[in-house]
DNA sequence: AACGCAAACAACCGCACCAGG
DNA sequence: ACCTGGTGCGGTTGTTTGCGT
């Protein structure tokens, strides 16, 4: 990682600001970037003409200025991944985002937190957590009820809670087995793939594959309710395709 | 039309990690 | 080995928008 003179502090009382960015400081932005390329974020923003931190900048880019970012309209079967994902990945949006290609782990995240997680909660459903998916024994069957009784403690763990009603017993092993050195669920990503392909809804995420690699077989948008949210007074392909000079 | 509330979204903050010095 | 700065991530908060009364 390139480092770069230390920033005098003395002279680093220029105001920042925060909040909502303008349509003008989303052009300097993609400007400078397409002029020069992101090269250090930190350092970026001044000759960019931007008052904002690099964070700021860095945000404002990852989430919507770059190209090929999908806004709005989570499809059913972005749904069900995420869903998927979460079950096996917990809360690590960004891991997430990377397998659907054009959301953001913020995008996903505040999906999953305004909408997926209340639906759990209202539903009275079991909240799928990263510790339900065993698969090397017959507890991936979720229908047994060594999975049933792992799927209800760990989401009793996630909210602090005693095992939720309705679940008289709990099998103290094999949650320690999930937990204890040598278990087959690694905290590494590759072994979480592997988890993850081995569930019975894999079938969700090949459908998806086969999207990504046949875009035109996606789902017809008429099935959404979503509608399209304006960007500076344009849609925000107008408003992107305008930034980018297209 | 005005107000209040809830939902949705955008952005900030703090922390952890990584790499260069 | 340690320090420092940059980056990325997840949690949280602030603002906007939509809807019901």
């Amino acid at each position: 990682m390139a480092r770069f003179p230390r920033v005098d502090k003395s002279d680093n009382k220029k105001t920042v600001k925060k909040g909502a960015w303008t349509a003008e400081e989303d052009h300097k932005l993609v400007a400078y970037i397409k002029r020069y390329g992101i090269w250090n974020w930190t350092h970026m923003a001044e000759p960019a003409g931007l008052a904002r931190t690099g964070k700021s900048c860095r945000l404002r880019w990852m989430n919507y200025l770059r190209p090929n970012i999908k806004h709005g309209n989570i499809a059913k079967e972005e749904e069900e991944i995420i869903i998927n994902l979460h079950r096996v990945l917990g809360n690590r949006w960004a891991s997430i985002a990377n397998r659907l290609p054009g959301r953001t782990d913020n995008e996903i995240k505040n999906y999953w937190n305004i909408r997926l997680k209340k639906r759990f909660v209202m539903d009275n459903l079991q909240m799928p957590t990263a510790c339900d998916v065993k698969v090397d024994s017959n507890d991936n069957d979720p229908s047994s009820p060594q999975y049933s009784s792992i799927a209800h403690v760990d989401a009793a763990k996630a909210q602090n809670l005693g095992p939720p009603r309705g679940v008289d017993h709990v099998d103290e092993t094999l949650i320690n087995g999930l937990i204890s050195p040598g278990n087959k669920i690694e905290k590494e990503e590759e072994n979480i793939w592997e988890q993850l392909f081995a569930l019975k809804d894999l079938c969700i995420l090949e459908d998806f594959d086969g999207m990504c690699l046949n875009p035109g077989s996606v789902s017809p948008a008429s099935e959404c309710t979503y509608s399209e949210p304006t960007y500076f007074g344009e849609s925000y392909e107008d408003f992107i395709m305008d930034l980018w000079g297209n």
